[in-house]
DNA sequence: TCACAAACGATCAATATCGATCATATTGCA
DNA sequence: TGCAATATGATCGATATTGATCGTTTGTGA
């Protein structure tokens, strides 16, 4: 067996366990100990993985691997001031009792911290969202069904038949990685087909989306303009902005960041 | 096993209970109780948890009330130790890869301790056991849909036609309020109703019950004993319960609590 | 208060892992 | 092919980890 070959597997098995012992590897690659303490020696001042004793571990997340995974993590902090005064916005727009659908993302994942003390049926798709409301409010929580994404964070069926098309609500919430004279535009496939599936599901479609979002192109356009009923975003938005959406006959909500809120990294663009 | 790999069980231990014994962590890790000190002492200087008198717990305050609410925390420190091996001889039947469907419960839940290492597709109803898979594990986790239910922690959808009928697993594990002659007994029409969802969807039917469980009555029938393939019980049965299980045709497998029982009794009746 | 059991800390032997070295095998190249 | 460079496997002394033992401390209940 190849050296290559040896460190792919190392590493593969590394990322499905936190941690290999220098044994495993051996019998999952045949070659010997001292080939493995090699191995894994090498892959360590590659800082691919941290050699411990014994083996060799995961060098990416000390603790947790799953819900606070990468792609959302390191999402999460980017602009979260002005994420959190447009979930503000959003969750203003509810009444207490009124059901809504929330779709997983980084920024509708700001609306949770505001819905703590309201008490609505609320349908999501995120684990994330499903498991703090759970945890800190007393909303009635709905999820769908269906395998948990780890990278993207969703729970998403395959199948066409779940619960979802028993859901009905006044309004639906989403994010989206970009907003233009097309419509609501996606990158992820995976999301895509998550947010198809809720989008009918709802009278209002609202969409959070900070102002950087209008400058973002991407190559899936999920819905037109007119299917959105409100957008929220943040002072950031330009005139021709704003004027596309008002064309389109789409309502916009401006949030303003609160004194609270940091007044640091405003805008970028 | 190894060190980085049983301070993270203990750590996965500590936060789903606030507080864990040296004993518990003996047991999970297969390890000694002196390996367990210096363990639990070594995360105690890296401040990961606190040191107490006869195991350690978590370094924060009680964080979350929520989930682990009443019912289901009381009822977890039932018979930990032998619903935790239970738990064990549970998860020994199970192959890497071989899809399993786990039904929401305190006996249930111990799976997951056992489940960390393994890659296998894994249908739940219980939140907290898709969260403990999704947070210490790799395997792929799929819920089912519905509303959130915060006295069962179970979700359940009032239709037919959601994702459940869209997986078929080898085994299904269940927990019971009773075991008896005429069957499988529960407590709660919302267990019903979530149990019989599921009980049609694999091939083997896998009942974990600590043997108080064959004195107990309750008024609701689930299924006769026909249905069952196999009990997982503790040393605690009797021979006339174990004699009504084997006339029924019923495998009974005897999970021994204290005993570093790493050779797993692979009593295949 | 006293007796008893559980938990603890220290110690030591057994075991596992490591690092270094050397012999052997494979590969690359002239 | 022949040779050098590199990779691999094996051995062995050094070191670290583990589990068991034992005496001591701490908590509990009569």
């Amino acid at each position: 067996m190849h050296e290559k070959e040896r460190h792919r597997i190392i590493l593969s098995a590394v990322q499905e366990k936190p941690v290999v012992t220098v044994q495993e590897m051996v019998e999952l690659t045949d070659s010997s100990e001292a080939t493995i303490r090699r191995d894994i020696a090498a892959l360590h001042v590659q800082k691919r993985l941290r050699r411990v004793r014994g083996g060799a571990e995961a060098i990416s997340p000390p603790q947790f691997i799953g819900l606070a995974g990468r792609p959302f993590s390191v999402n999460e902090t980017l602009n979260a001031a002005q994420k959190r005064a447009i979930a503000r916005e959003a969750v203003n727009l509810c009444k207490d009792g009124e059901p809504i659908i929330i779709n997983g993302g980084t920024t509708t994942f700001q609306m949770v911290h505001f819905l703590t003390g309201r008490r609505m049926p609320i349908f999501t798709n995120s684990f994330p969202i499903a498991e703090h409301l759970l945890k800190h409010s007393k909303n009635t929580v709905m999820l769908s069904g269906g395998t948990i994404y780890r990278e993207q964070n969703i729970i998403l069926s395959p199948f066409d038949n779940d619960v979802t098309r028993n859901f009905y609500a006044r309004r639906m919430f989403m994010g989206a990685q970009g907003l233009g004279p097309l419509g609501l535009m996606e990158g992820d496939p995976l999301l895509i087909q998550a947010e198809q599936k809720l989008i009918d599901q709802a009278d209002e479609l609202v969409v959070l989306v900070d102002s950087s979002k209008f400058r973002m192109r991407s190559s899936l356009i999920l819905c037109g303009l007119s299917r959105i009923a409100t957008v929220i975003t943040d002072d950031g938005i330009e005139d021709r902005e704003a004027k596309m959406l008002e064309t389109a006959g789409v309502a916009l909500v401006v949030a303003r960041k609160q004194s609270s809120d940091k007044e640091e990294s405003s805008l970028q663009a």
